[in-house]
RNA sequence: GGCUCCGUGGUCAAGAGGUUAAGACAUCGCCCUUUCACGGCGGUAACACGGGUUCAAUUCCCGUCGGAGUCACCA
């Protein structure tokens, strides 16, 4: 019997590769077009790094053309979530991440390219595994797990430096087409594996568009290539789309540079051009060393001992990009914090360039980061986010926080059902036109906090306090507060009278007009115009820091600035 | 343990055989200011260690140490 009977015999119905090449052919491009993909499984959930990188990929086409697609890798059916492909799609469709090919929804896609998921590539899985078989490099494998394990076991025993599936330790890379062919009609499971040549002093060498030149070992494991169920590994998956989907860069996590020989070597046997990969630094976080009853380990100046480790959606909330539309950080401040990850001059390039489009940043491979990966960085994120918000028009802001409240905090959206106060309150200091900008909010979570003093509702909780300034007498407030109101406060003034008028308030009541009069003689008021300011902000909003009193106080409106001031008033009788 | 990659302030990072070793975040101080925020000015703080090569090394080479990633019918 011959190899290509086996084959035969294990694939009847698979057609001959020449046809997906044919169905499949290169694809019509400028020169220099780059062909590249996101390729999750369909867990519903993108991690932080994959946004990053689909970022990257978005910069890269929108930069040099080219096509960006959405494959999913959903040849581990354990990982499947109900909805999982609609999942990702909504999330990356949170920060503008869209697809000129692949999935569009569960079922759905667009491009000439497909099937963009995987299950349904099968019968193109089984037409390449049938030609490596009959040109004898891959076979069927019966191996049980015990063999398996009890391989492994020996080879540790030995103390060998190699452990796997290969070469001598490969039980049934020598078995013959009869034997195998006997052994699959008696209905023995087993796999397919890949059969490889490579030497163990063998090297390959290969260039990373971002690591550079990189020299190692070759491959020598007879990796799975169809599993038991009869779908592909991801090794072979690989190979297999994105030489038909000729995809030009494979741009992935360095986790998978250690299998980038195995990878060169299956493109190689089955004659596919191989493509340009890209591998970035995952994302890191910062963890607490602990000993196996889960007690952290303390550093000899008794703090506790970390260490770097991946950030994994499973143990870490932020890993997940869901996190952040949670939190209320906007998408745009997200994608800024990322590209700054990404090619570390944005942030220069940002500045000079405030109102541009984000791809319009110079974006290159070659200018990421080699190192070991970067620390995920809260107080940057929230900076850059601080900057972001600063930059939105008070109308967006609004839009945006509503958007986000309507789903994770009623109370808030409650209040901001009148627009026109909450853009008239964020409006005091901020905008794209102002120079100076207030950058005080980082995410919509924080809103709440911040506004809601505007609204009696909120700010005559339980619990109001005023936290008069130190240098007042109580009997001195409860004459300012009434005197401000019948002498001095008048709605229609502008910024300018109104602050003259607390000036004269201010030298009524004893205190100095001008905060440098004061400076130069501290002995001689018991306090000064400013501390009069102290005292209204905090008779209005119950808080000593505010945005500008004077803007406030508009924005209240006379009824509840006369309101608040008595109110105030008469609470310190008490 | 094998393999691969990587070690520049607390974090992210530029950088080049000769530099006062950028910048951003964080932190501290001062100024501005009715508070806060913004803004301005300034401070603390780094080339892991040991050998080479060289007139000169943080930069190139080797070693040590340290960190990360990976060694599945998971991707």
């Amino acid at each position: 019997m011959t190899f290509k009977e086996l084959a035969d015999l294990i694939f009847p119905d698979a057609r001959d590769i020449s046809y997906y090449e044919e169905k499949y052919p290169e694809r019509d491009l400028p020169e220099g077009a780059i062909v590249t993909r996101f390729a999750p499984s369909p867990t519903g959930s993108v991690h932080i790094g994959a946004l990053e990188q689909c970022i990257v990929e978005t910069a890269l086409i929108k930069n040099k053309g080219g096509v960006l697609m959405l494959r999913i890798e959903d040849t581990d059916q354990k990982r499947k979530v109900e909805n999982g492909v609609k999942g990702i799609i909504d999330s990356l469709k949170d920060f503008d991440i869209t697809f000129d090919e692949g999935m569009t929804d569960e079922q759905t896609s667009k491009g000439a390219y497909g099937p963009y998921i995987q299950s349904q590539r099968r019968e193109i899985y089984q037409a390449f595994a049938k030609y490596l078989i009959s040109i004898e490099r891959a076979y069927p494998c019966f191996a049980t797990p015990e063999e398996l394990e009890d391989l492994r076991k020996r080879q540790e025993a030995q103390g060998l430096d190699n452990i796997g599936y290969y070469g001598e330790w490969a039980l049934y890379r020598e078995l013959a087409p009869e034997e195998a062919a006997a052994r699959i009609k008696k209905g023995e499971p087993y796999v397919i594996r890949f059969k490889s040549m490579g030497k163990p002093d063998g090297r390959i060498t290969c260039k990373d568009m971002i690591k550079g030149q990189i020299e190692m070992p070759q491959n020598m494991l007879d990796i799975v290539i169809i599993k038991g169920d009869g779908l592909p590994t991801y090794h072979f998956a690989h190979a297999v789309d994105d030489h038909l989907m000729r995809t030009t860069h494979v741009i992935r996590s360095s986790e998978w540079a250690p299998s980038l020989p195995l990878h060169l070597e299956l493109f190689k046997t089955l004659g596919f051009k191989v493509p340009k990969y890209c591998h970035y630094a995952p994302m890191l976080k910062l963890d607490v060393k602990r000993t196996e009853d889960g007690t952290p380990v303390l550093n000899e100046d008794g703090s506790e001992a970390t260490f770097k480790r991946k950030i994994s959606k499973r143990k870490d909330p932020e890993a997940a990009v869901d996190y952040y539309y949670k939190e209320g950080i906007p998408s745009e401040s997200v994608k800024e914090y990322l590209m700054t990850i990404a090619n570390s001059d944005f942030e220069a390039w940002r500045e000079q360039n405030p109102a541009a489009d984000l791809y319009d940043f110079p974006f290159s491979l070659k200018k990421m980061s080699t190192t070991e990966g970067a620390l995920f960085d809260m107080d940057k994120l929230m900076d850059v986010s601080r900057n972001v918000i600063s930059g939105f028009p008070a109308e967006k802001l609004v839009d945006d926080v509503s958007c986000w409240a309507a789903r994770y905090d009623e109370t808030l959206a409650g209040l901001l059902k009148d627009k026109s106060t909450a853009v008239k309150f964020f409006g005091i200091e901020r905008g794209p036109e102002m120079k100076k900008k207030r950058k005080d909010i980082g995410k919509w979570s924080e809103v709440k906090d911040y506004i809601s003093y505007l609204y009696d509702e909120l700010f005559y909780a339980p619990g109001l306090s005023y936290d008069y300034p130190e240098n007042f007498e109580k009997e001195t407030i409860a004459r300012l507060l009434p005197l401000y109101l019948e002498k001095y406060y008048a709605v229609q003034d502008d910024a300018g009278q109104w602050f003259e008028k607390v000036k004269d308030l201010s030298e009524e009541i004893g205190y100095a007009r001008e905060v440098k009069l004061w400076r130069k003689d501290k002995e001689a008021w018991p306090g000064h115009v400013g501390d009069v300011c102290m005292v209204l902000r905090v008779a209005l909003t119950g808080r000593r820091n505010t945005p500008d009193l004077y803007q406030i106080m508009q924005v209240m409106g006379e009824k509840t600035v006369r309101e608040r001031l008595a109110k105030a008033a008469a609470a310190i009788g008490r």
